[in-house]
DNA sequence: GCGATCAGCT
DNA sequence: CACAGCTGATCGC
């Protein structure tokens, strides 16, 4: 594979910036346009069900997860969750539950085009103009490092120009959104986790893989990169870049800013010039407890509710990757191992992490401790769940680990959290961030004290990117 | 028929 | 709301 560049391309991706960091030469207008239909969501899967289940034979774990699709010519296919649980038969699932759930969607969709019987005309011929629209779709100017061939978690624009080498701070959907197996525009940087994960979940071509350790100075396209740790999920790391000019940059990707960063040799010794920064929670209000001390409480009420009831299930809701440590705190406190799907498992496993690795179970009945997805958390879910435990446990304790789940009268004592439960089942949604609180990031601006910050979440509306750089160009003052 | 992408939703 | 997706429908090959 050769991905060279090409002498007569510009090396610049980016034009000049202005002081607030938003290139001159752009105007606000574009650049909304353009952000806003980055965020509208355009989403691929993870997971294509036929991939998954030719990959499930070459793991060889748990075949009980995969079911015959008569429709496919008998080839099997990764059962859904209430067929996992034995709710929903192969073919149609006819539950109550999930029938509701597919009659509410049709209800919908029938609504919308009863209301507006050209409603879907409207919506083919939107559709008919899309594509001309979706290529003149762009990668938007913070995912390009000005002075270099880079770009950041820009997957979904096709080739970009003058791009030669494509770097990915994580895996997580928003980020990568757009890599498939048919990836073919460049290599891509990414930390050894990461690229582990490329290749097993979505089978990009191992060619185009190139994986970086942390810590370690990478000399790429003559411009000097190192990966640090980014304490958000497996795998997520801080990009920084010294171009040959002597610019640094650095790119938080997404991030939770913490005080051992403050005394990382790569942070301490280099000045930087710009700073990409994951503004997620950049405003006051977000004031959520250490990771520390919502694992301390997560511990401490599975106890209480355990030392009540001992048939209890504990739930903890996870998204693909992020939150393993509040289930492996349980896990470990509890001396109990954690179930969690093959497909989950498959994953985690993939981090090497031998004391992770060594606490999965694959059988559901022997451990009060199960990781399921975040989208099974509710109560009727729950309720279902527990029945196909076959008595082995009766009641539900389960945990959603979110940021969002934060609110200004509990502040920083968590024991006000009130959950939501019904009958025996408990639902907590407890403060559990992988992005920096308010204070993690001004603290981190503070020490760093770069020329010029881009904030990367949040950035779409002019309004915010004013109130954040106000916020910045104060912390900045003294 | 299949994978990629979309709108809508949480 | 945003997080980081999930689902069913539709499009392109």
């Amino acid at each position: 594979m050769d991905f060279e560049i090409r002498a007569d391309e510009p090396l610049s991706l980016s034009e000049e910036l202005d002081e607030n960091g938003f290139p001159i030469t752009s105007s606000d207008d574009d650049e909304a346009e353009s952000t806003s239909e980055l965020r509208s969501g355009n989403h691929d899967r993870p997971y294509k069900l036929s991939e998954f289940a030719s990959d499930f034979y070459t793991s060889g774990s748990d075949y009980t997860s995969l079911v015959r699709n008569e429709k496919k010519n008998g080839l099997l296919v990764q059962k859904n969750l209430l067929q996992m649980w034995g709710i929903a038969k192969s073919e149609v699932a006819e539950t109550s539950e999930s029938r509701v759930c597919t009659e509410n969607r049709k209800r919908k969709w029938r609504g919308k085009e009863q209301g507006d019987v050209f409603g879907l005309n409207q919506i083919k011929n939107e559709k008919g103009k899309k594509p001309a629209h979706v290529q003149s779709r762009s990668c938007p100017f913070y995912k390009k490092i000005p002075g270099t061939p880079f770009t950041v978690d820009a997957f979904r624009y096709g080739a970009i120009e003058g791009c030669s080498a494509y770097f990915l701070t994580h895996f997580h959907y928003d980020h990568y959104g757009g890599l498939t197996k048919k990836w073919c525009h460049g290599p891509i940087y990414c930390s050894s986790i990461t690229a582990r994960l490329l290749k097993i979940c979505l089978s990009v071509n191992q060619s185009y893989i190139c994986a970086l350790e942390y810590d370690k100075e990478y000399e790429i396209e003559g411009i000097k990169v190192t990966l640090i740790e980014a304490n958000h999920c497996p795998g997520a790391a801080l990009i920084h870049l010294q171009l040959s000019d002597g610019r640094t940059y650095l790119h938080t990707g997404d991030f939770r800013a913490s005080k051992s960063m403050h005394s990382h040799p790569i942070l301490l010794n280099y000045h930087v010039n710009v700073l990409y920064l994951d503004t997620t929670y950049c405003n006051p209000k977000y004031r959520f407890p250490s990771k520390e001390e919502v694992i301390a409480f997560v511990v401490r009420t599975t106890r209480k509710y355990l030392q009540k009831q001992p048939k209890t299930l504990v739930v903890v809701g996870a998204y693909s990757i992020g939150k393993e440590r509040v289930y492996l705190e349980i896990s470990r406190s509890l001396q109990v191992p954690i179930y969690t799907n093959a497909s989950r498992r498959r994953i985690l496993e993939s981090f090497g992490w031998s004391d992770l690795s060594s606490r999965l179970s694959n059988f559901s009945h022997s451990s009060p401790l199960h990781v399921l997805p975040l989208s099974c958390l509710r109560i009727e879910n729950l309720n279902k769940y527990l029945a196909t435990l076959n008595q082995r446990f009766n009641a539900v304790l389960a945990f959603r680990p979110t940021g969002w789940t934060f609110s200004e009268a509990t502040g920083s004592n968590l024991d006000l959290i009130k959950p939501t439960s019904k009958g025996n089942i408990t639902i907590f949604g407890v403060p559990y961030s992988e992005h920096s609180s308010f204070n993690e990031l001004r603290d981190f601006v503070k020490f760093l004290r770069p020329d010029k910050i881009i904030p990367t979440v949040n950035a779409s509306s002019l309004e915010s990117r004013d109130k954040m750089q106000s916020l910045f160009n104060n912390w900045l003052k003294s």
